[in-house]
DNA sequence: GATTATAAACATTCAAGGATGTATGTAAAA
DNA sequence: TTTTACATACATCCTTGAATGTTTATAATC
């Protein structure tokens, strides 16, 4: 079987992509071998290098397929108009988030792979630094939400706005790597909606 | 040269703990030889396969060697009977495990090793475990503490001390993960203090 | 509408270079 | 003398990148 459809070529990539999710998963992003991704996918290394440079752009790839819907979706509510109170909005975000890290097994496995499956040196540095940008941006936008927040005084006015989303800034980042990272099997995850609105009602007037 | 003494041996030891560290922090655990690691103390495989059983052993070696003195010493202050306000004792010990994260170069090294240059998986997913340990024994240590200080009144009320302690928890969890993963550059470091300070102000009655 | 040239979408093979674990050698400390 | 604390050598096993082979979808041509 050679020279397939585009459909059937792209149905190939993105069974490479998945079959790079499930093998990185089970044996970290360094020790798994582009044969063993070829192999769960069906193919054979050619098709891999047909498709990507390397591992480092099929890593990219992965990464990109669920990073980019996550922020859209989360960004979705946290700029929603339907939330009066842009506390409420910041709250919404936040919890949606760790719902469908909860939900959706694909999320998570790519999160757990980017937390604790990748050494991020070499050619991996740079997906470092491009996963920390999305961090600064999440903190901008809830500084921005959190500012609106204070001008219609639902903010205490004891808390800066940069200072209320710096420190949910590092909760939430927390929270992301302690759920992932080392407390599976804790019960953590069914706490976790209530500690983001105890979390939040703490800022509350 | 060959058969040291007691001491010189020990030397080696120690010397091989510091190469790995340093090569790990460079190329990541798993890229990390034990030739490169061998050379790198000036010795041979031999005495890296006399010392430790294996890469994974002399891991372990290299971040018991640090985590230790270092729950140790944030715990001294933690407990320490020198604080009227159990808050002023969380306060305190945190801020000591972030300066010593910025003052000492080999603490840091191997936190940011152990967070993005390693992946957990197969021989290394128990160290994720034991990892996780100190994390939740941390969280059990400042729900004590938070207890304490709403027995004497210095905690706000309206939260109580185990949310209290989670909330800090995720918030310090964050920070390590921020401050290390991805957020080098950003000036967070010199922000860090004033964080912790506002973070516990938040709960202070 | 049939033919054909082109290039897409892989599979296979090759060359080269490590890495690990173990086995063995060895000189000095105890 | 016996261990200790390594160094050296060996066997085995992988992995990658590139080169090359193969078949067929597809577009251009007639």
């Amino acid at each position: 079987m050679v020279r397939k459809t585009k459909e059937e070529a792209e149905q190939t990539r993105k069974g490479l992509i998945e079959a790079a999710r499930a093998v990185f998963h089970e044996h970290g992003v360094v020790r798994s071998t582009l044969d063993k991704i070829a192999r769960t996918a069906g193919v054979t290394r050619g098709a891999v290098y047909w498709h990507f440079q390397n591992k480092a752009e099929l890593f990219f790839a992965m990464r990109e397929d669920v990073f980019a819907p996550m922020i859209e979706r989360t960004d979705a509510l946290l700029f929603s108009a339907d939330y009066a109170d842009p506390l409420d909005a910041i709250e919404a975000s936040v919890t949606e988030f760790f719902r469908v890290l909860e939900d959706c097994a694909v999320v998570r496995e790519v999160f757990e792979i980017m937390i604790s499956r990748c050494e991020y040196v070499d050619e991996f540095a740079s997906v470092q630094e491009e996963a920390g940008r999305p961090a600064l941006t999440f903190l901008a936008k809830i500084e921005r939400m959190y500012r609106l927040a204070a001008e219609k005084g639902t903010l205490r006015s004891c808390i800066s706005p940069e200072d209320a989303a710096r420190d949910t800034w590092a909760f939430t980042s927390g929270l992301l790597h302690l759920s992932l990272g080392c407390q599976r099997e804790t019960g953590l995850e069914a706490q976790i909606p209530g500690m983001i609105r105890r979390h939040m009602a703490l800022r509350r007037v």
